[in-house]
DNA sequence: CTGTTAGCGCATTCAC
DNA sequence: GTGAATGCGCTAACAG
């Protein structure tokens, strides 16, 4: 591989002057700006990224911490983040945390040592504390989907609570008024947001919350048939399903109909996140938008803006869930009680 | 950032013993040795990995090119390969190449660019020919569901044309003479092989091809909605259709309820993939089950044997695809044929 | 506009 | 076992 020496030589000039062409940030003569980018074409010249960093203390990197790599969730997170970054010439490093708190900071620690330029974290046990006193450290880092009140120009979140309700008054506006709650994790702060939305809707519908009527799942279609399961077996009347995402719905609806309930007319679903295969469930899935590719891009506007310098990019930190209207809510009717149909 | 310089003057030894107790490669007394450990954890020392890298001519960081990043099956694929490389203490730098040939190469140039230790190729548009001459750089690839029999190898690939025919013949012998077909991208090698299986599997049981009841969908849920619809308005015979993937069997079953057919019983389907979701679409899907997980962490294994030297791994560079039998498929019923159903 | 000179932080010969 | 010296490939002052 060439190098910037060999070239230098080739073209008759100076290292510097093979740089500058190269960075294009000064001022070099047509003449001899052509003598070097023909010099390079010839010795098919790359230049050494690893040594750009050193020399330049810019690595052009920017780590990604995501809880998995898979699922149509963080699939579109990802994408998101690589398609601006990859825009602008800058390299994305990922890793998984999977909401571990030994394994979120062992990944942060990860990518500290890989010197990123700046961090994009989708953590969920790291502490608030943690993340505050890494944002004053000597690389910036933006969070998607936390919000941490101190350090909230950082944040790009969700309002979670927002969604929560939506969720819940979609369910309440057809008249059902025992609904059960598949959460997710409640350690989880989005998880324990949107139930508190689900509560606000049902306190102004002036009914009471039952925790009876409340399972944690664990944001995996696991997590909604298990809990499914447990709400039939506990013999307590509801009509619908309030699900903590499309995964834990899509797993509760599978779960119903291996008790022979019928879709949605025994019981109405409805989701959180709109992921792409939510269309696809059968019935289709109602569903709260969570608009994660474009937060994803706004994590990565954010690092454009306030570490490359990019100016001209506005930065949205508070995105608003939408509610999604399909066929798994149904109006509500009295004389069907699902309980009442399993044997 | 405290560097190796601080450290030694701080231990009182020099620059080259603290890189020794570093990289732990040769002998240093344990005196000596805890003096620099102190000194390290005083300074709260981390290595510069950039300097490392350009000092060692290893950048310990691997690429990984998929054709997206979104997707159960992409996701499952990284998350096989972050999981393995990321234990071995490897970088992981992703990039996206959108299964287009301009994408693709610059992407490789890209993470080449970067002075990836090697490379992980999920590429689908670019030739036999530019992987051979690739193959012979100074930079190691690896890749994943491709096969290329002049670099056989460095391939991890799956048998698309068997999984084609165990999933045509799980329909055969269920009685379906009539089979339609909505492949991936024909020009994409392991779709055309799973067409050349499914033909393979027609003519065991003495059934001609008709390229009336194929149609060529795109790997994604529209492509099977789109496969369909087509195929029910050319009011031509099938009771069966196989699905290039999941997601195509996803858009196809909803396609098909929304014209009142029932399934199974109207039309059997089957999947290819065995992403998560599978089961949990109504009727169940049955499928190819796509290691594709294991084959993500066997490329990492290749890397980590042949790159970095990691004796004690075998590579497996052939998977075989496994029939999943669900709920889609239903015993054909010479007395319904879908189109005879739609007004 | 262009060339010279120092490093960036570390690994790796060599000597001792 | 340890230290001194050299260079990885490039950027960034500083001169001229």
């Amino acid at each position: 591989m060439a190098t910037i020496y060999e070239v230098s030589e080739l073209a008759g000039v100076s290292l510097a002057t093979v740089s500058r062409v190269m960075n294009n940030n000064a001022r070099v003569s047509d003449k001899t700006k052509e003598k070097v980018l023909a010099a390079m074409k010839q010795l098919d010249y790359r230049p050494n990224s690893i040594a750009q960093s050193l020399a330049s203390n810019c690595s052009n990197s920017v780590g990604i911490l995501v809880s998995e790599l898979s699922g149509y969730f963080y699939g579109a997170m990802l994408s998101g983040i690589e398609s601006k970054l990859r825009a602008a010439h800058k390299h994305v490093i990922i890793a998984a945390g999977h909401a571990e708190e030994a394994t979120e900071i062992e990944s942060i620690d990860f990518l500290i040592g890989r010197n990123c330029d700046a961090l994009i974290l989708h953590v969920e046990a790291v502490s608030d504390e943690y993340l505050i006193k890494l944002s004053q450290g000597s690389i910036p880092i933006v969070l998607i989907n936390r919000y941490v009140a101190e350090i909230a120009d950082r944040c790009i979140s969700l309002n979670n609570e927002q969604g929560g309700y939506l969720a819940t008054k979609a369910l309440l506006d057809k008249g059902h008024k025992e609904l059960a709650v598949i959460s997710g994790p409640l350690w989880k702060k989005d998880a324990k947001n949107r139930l508190i939305g689900h509560k606000k809707a049902l306190k102004e519908f002036s009914l009471t919350f039952n925790q009876d009527l409340l399972v944690e799942g664990d944001y995996n279609e696991s997590g909604g048939s298990n809990g499914m399961q447990l709400l039939l077996e506990k013999k307590v009347n509801f009509t619908a399903v309030v699900c903590a995402n499309d995964e834990t719905a899509s797993g509760a609806m599978t779960v119903a109909r291996e008790h022979k309930l019928h879709l949605p007319s025994d019981i109405s679903i409805i989701g959180f996140d709109n992921t792409i295969f939510a269309r696809h469930l059968y019935p289709k899935l109602s569903t709260i938008n969570y608009p994660v590719d474009k937060m994803g891009q706004m994590a990565a506007n954010w690092v454009l803006k306030y570490v490359y310098q990019n100016d001209s990019i506005n930065i949205d930190n508070l995105f608003k869930p939408e509610l999604i209207i399909r066929d798994s809510i149904s109006a509500h009717n009295d004389s069907i009680t699902p309980n009442l149909k399993i044997s």
